[in-house]
DNA sequence: GCCGTTTTCGGCCCGACTGTTTTCAGTCG
C-alpha cells in the first residue's frame, strides 16, 4: 500500500491522540503526551496491519510504544473499545478537544475555559461574540478577536479534512470493499477522487449486483463502529472520526453514478447540457437518447466518448475549460508520479528532519529516484536547528562523500535559505554559491502588509542564486490562512527571473494551489512538485504535490523535477549563466 | 508515557517573538 495505511491503523492512532488531548486538557504531565501523540504518529505511518503485529505480540517493536501502551492498543483491537479512553472522556467533555484546534489556544487557556463552562467551539464562539473572553486570565481583547476571526466560518473550518489525511484511509476501505465477492468495482468519489486540498467527507462508490451481501459486510471492515442508512448511502462511523458513506449502484450504471458523483456540480452540468443539446438525458442511471436508447452507463469513458469528449481526469473536473477542451481534444497530458525524477526540497536531522543523511539518500535511491536535494534550513529559524556557514560547509563534504560511493545516484546540495523580513537572504553570497539548489521561503514575520511581504518575497527571487520559491503563500490548512502577498506579482517576477515555484506536498500546506500552479505555468513559470520532507515517510507526499499540479493543468514539461539530473543541472547552469551575462 | 542506561531514574527540541502580562502561554519550522 502506497501510504501503508490501513484504516485500522488510522483508528488506533486516532484514538490515541483523543487520549493525549484529554490529557492534556487534564494538565497531564507533557512528556506523557507527547508519548501518546509519538506513538499515533509512528502508528499511522506503519506500512503494516497493526493487527497483525499485535497477533505476534510485536506491538512493542513499534517506537514510541512500551509495555503500558502496547497494552492499551492490544484491549483496543480485541475489544473494540478502551477503558482507559472511556474514563477520560467521563471527566473531560468530550467536544473540549476542538477548543485545542483554535489558534491561540493551547492547554492552558483551554482548562480555563472549561473551568468557566466554555466548553464547545459554539460556546467559544458566543463568548466572544458577547465579549466575555478578555475577561478571562490569559485572554485579552486581541485574542478575543483572533478567535473570533478563526470561528468566522465555523461549518468550513473543522468541517473540512485534509486530503492527505483521508486519502490513505479512503483507500484501504476501498482495498477491503473490493475483496468482496460481490463487489464489481469501487472508487472514492466526490472531492476526494478530484485530489481537492481538503474534502467535506469520504464517499465510496460501490458497484453490485447484490447490495444486501454488500450491506451485510460493511460493519466488519476494519474500523467501522456503527452503519446506518441515510438517504441512498450507508453512513460508516469510523473509529479514525472521518465521515464515511458508501453508495451502491448496479453495475450497469457505474460509469454514470461515478460520473455523477465525483462532480464537480459544473462539470456535471456542463456535460448535461451537451447531451440536451443532442436531445439526450444524462442521469445517474445512464446515459439516455431521443428514443429511450442507453447509449453508454457501465464505462465512464464510454459516456464522455457519446458525448463526443476525451475523457476527462477527475482533477480537471471543475467547469474551468475542461469541457471545451475536451470536445476540441486539447486536454493537457497531465503530470503523473511516474514523471518525477527527484526530490528537491528535503530535510534532515542536521536541522530539524527525523532521519539522518543517510537514511534520507537511501530511502531516496530505493523510490527509484535519480537525484535528491538536501534542503535545511539556514539559521534564521533558530528554533529549526538552521545550520550555520560552518555546519553547512561540513554538510556539503558529507554530501560530497556520499556521492562518491553512490553514483548514478546524485544527492545535490542546497538548503531551504529563509526570506529575511526586508527581503534579504539568510546566508551570504559566498556561502550561497556552494549550493546546487536554492530554495527560498518565508518563515517568520508573518503579518507584514501585503505590499511588503510581496516586496520581500520579489525582492529575494530577483536574486541570482535563487532558484526556487517554496511554500509561497505559508498557509497552513486548518490552522491558519496564508499571509496576504500579492501572488500574481510573485508569479511575474518568477517568471521575469526564470525562478521555480514550489508545489508543496505536506498535506497541511499543498502550496501553492491548483488554481495559482496554473497561473503560473501559463506565464512560463516552472512548477516544482516537493514533498518538503522532514523523514522518510513524507516522501510518500510527492504524490498529493502531483495531484495539485494536475488540479493546475500541469504537464511533465512544466514541472522542474520531471527532468532528469542533466536537465535539471542544465536548467541551472543556463540560469547562472544568463545572470552573469546580464 | 518511552527510552536507554555509567540498568531503574532522568531526560525527553532550542529560543525568539507576540500578546497578555509583571512571570507566562502560545506559536513558528
Amino acid at each position: 500500500m502506497a501510504e501503508g495505511g490501513t484504516a485500522r491503523n488510522h483508528a488506533v492512532a486516532h484514538v490515541l491522540e483523543e487520549i493525549a488531548d484529554l490529557l492534556e486538557l487534564q494538565d497531564e504531565q507533557p512528556f506523557r503526551v507527547r508519548a501518546y501523540r509519538a506513538a499515533a504518529e509512528q502508528v499511522r505511518g506503519l506500512a503494516v496491519d497493526i493487527a497483525e503485529l499485535d497477533a505476534a505480540g510485536q506491538l512493542d517493536a513499534i517506537p514510541g510504544v512500551g509495555k503500558a501502551l502496547a497494552a492499551k492498543i492490544h484491549e483496543y483491537l480485541t475489544t473494540g473499545q478502551l477503558g482507559y479512553l472511556e474514563r477520560l472522556r467521563a471527566q473531560v467533555p468530550a467536544e473540549a478537544v476542538a477548543l485545542l484546534r483554535v489558534p491561540g489556544i493551547g492547554p492552558t487557556r483551554a482548562r480555563q475555559l472549561i473551568k468557566r463552562g466554555i466548553t464547545s467551539l459554539a460556546a467559544l464562539r458566543a463568548a466572544a461574540e458577547r465579549g466575555e473572553l478578555r475577561g478571562i486570565p490569559g485572554f485579552g481583547a486581541a485574542l478575543e478577536q483572533q478567535v473570533l476571526a478563526a470561528l468566522a466560518t465555523p461549518e468550513e473550518r473543522p468541517a473540512r479534512l485534509l486530503l492527505g489525511a483521508v486519502l490513505p484511509l479512503a483507500e484501504a476501505l476501498a482495498a477491503e470493499l473490493a475483496q468482496h465477492r460481490a463487489v464489481r468495482a469501487v472508487s472514492p468519489v466526490g472531492s476526494l477522487r478530484r485530489w481537492r486540498a481538503t474534502v467535506g467527507d469520504v464517499t465510496l462508490l460501490v458497484a453490485t449486483a447484490e447490495p444486501d451481501a454488500v450491506i451485510a459486510a460493511l460493519p466488519n471492515l476494519p474500523g467501522v463502529e456503527r452503519v446506518r442508512a441515510e438517504d441512498a448511502w450507508q453512513v460508516l462511523e469510523h473509529a479514525a472520526g472521518v465521515p464515511v458513506r458508501v453508495v451502491l449502484v448496479e453495475p450497469d450504471a457505474w460509469g454514470t453514478a461515478l460520473l455523477f458523483w465525483t462532480g464537480a456540480r459544473a462539470h456535471v452540468e456542463q456535460l448535461a447540457a451537451r447531451a440536451v443539446a443532442r436531445g439526450w438525458r444524462l442521469t445517474p442511471a445512464g446515459l439516455v437518447d431521443e428514443r429511450g436508447r442507453r447509449r453508454a452507463g457501465a464505462d465512464e469513458a464510454a459516456v464522455y466518448a457519446a458525448l463526443g469528449l476525451d475523457w476527462v481526469p477527475p482533477e480537471l473536473r471543475e467547469g474551468a475549460g475542461e469541457v471545451e477542451a475536451a470536445a476540441a481534444h486539447a486536454l493537457p497530458t497531465l503530470v503523473t508520479v511516474a514523471d518525477i525524477r527527484g526530490e528537491l526540497h528535503a530535510h534532515t536531522d542536521w536541522s530539524d528532519g527525523a532521519d539522518t543523511l543517510e537514511q534520507m539518500v537511501e530511502a531516496a535511491r530505493a523510490r527509484g529516484d535519480a537525484y535528491l536535494v538536501i534542503t535545511d534550513h539556514s539559521p534564521t529559524p533558530a528554533v529549526a536547528g538552521g545550520l550555520s556557514a560552518e555546519r553547512l560547509r561540513e554538510q556539503h563534504r558529507a554530501i560530497a562523500a556520499l556521492n562518491a560511493k553512490l553514483a548514478p545516484f546524485r544527492v545535490l546540495h542546497g538548503a531551504e535559505v529563509s526570506i529575511l523580513p526586508d527581503g534579504r537572504l539568510d546566508y551570504p553570497d559566498d556561502v550561497l554559491a556552494m549550493l546546487d539548489v536554492v530554495i527560498v521561503s518565508v518563515h517568520n514575520q508573518f503579518r507584514q502588509s501585503r505590499e511588503a511581504m510581496t516586496e520581500r518575497i520579489c525582492r529575494a527571487l530577483a536574486h541570482p542564486m535563487v532558484d526556487v520559491l517554496g511554500h509561497a503563500t505559508g498557509r497552513l490548512l486548518g490552522r491558519r490562512d496564508g499571509y496576504a502577498v500579492d501572488l500574481e506579482a510573485v508569479i511575474a517576477t518568477a517568471a521575469a527571473h526564470g525562478v521555480a515555484i514550489e508545489v508543496n506536498g505536506q498535506p497541511d500546506r499543498l502550496d501553492i494551489e491548483d488554481v495559482w500552479v496554473r497561473r503560473a505555468i501559463a506565464q512560463g513559470v516552472l512548477v516544482a512538485c516537493t514533498t518538503d520532507a522532514h523523514s522518510r515517510r513524507n516522501f510518500d507526499y510527492r504524490r498529493y504535490a502531483v495531484g495539485q499540479a494536475r488540479r493546475g493543468w500541469a504537464e511533465a514539461r512544466h514541472v522542474l523535477n520531471a527532468r532528469d539530473l542533466d536537465g535539471l543541472l542544465a536548467w541551472r547552469a543556463a540560469r547562472r549563466a544568463a545572470h552573469q551575462q546580464g
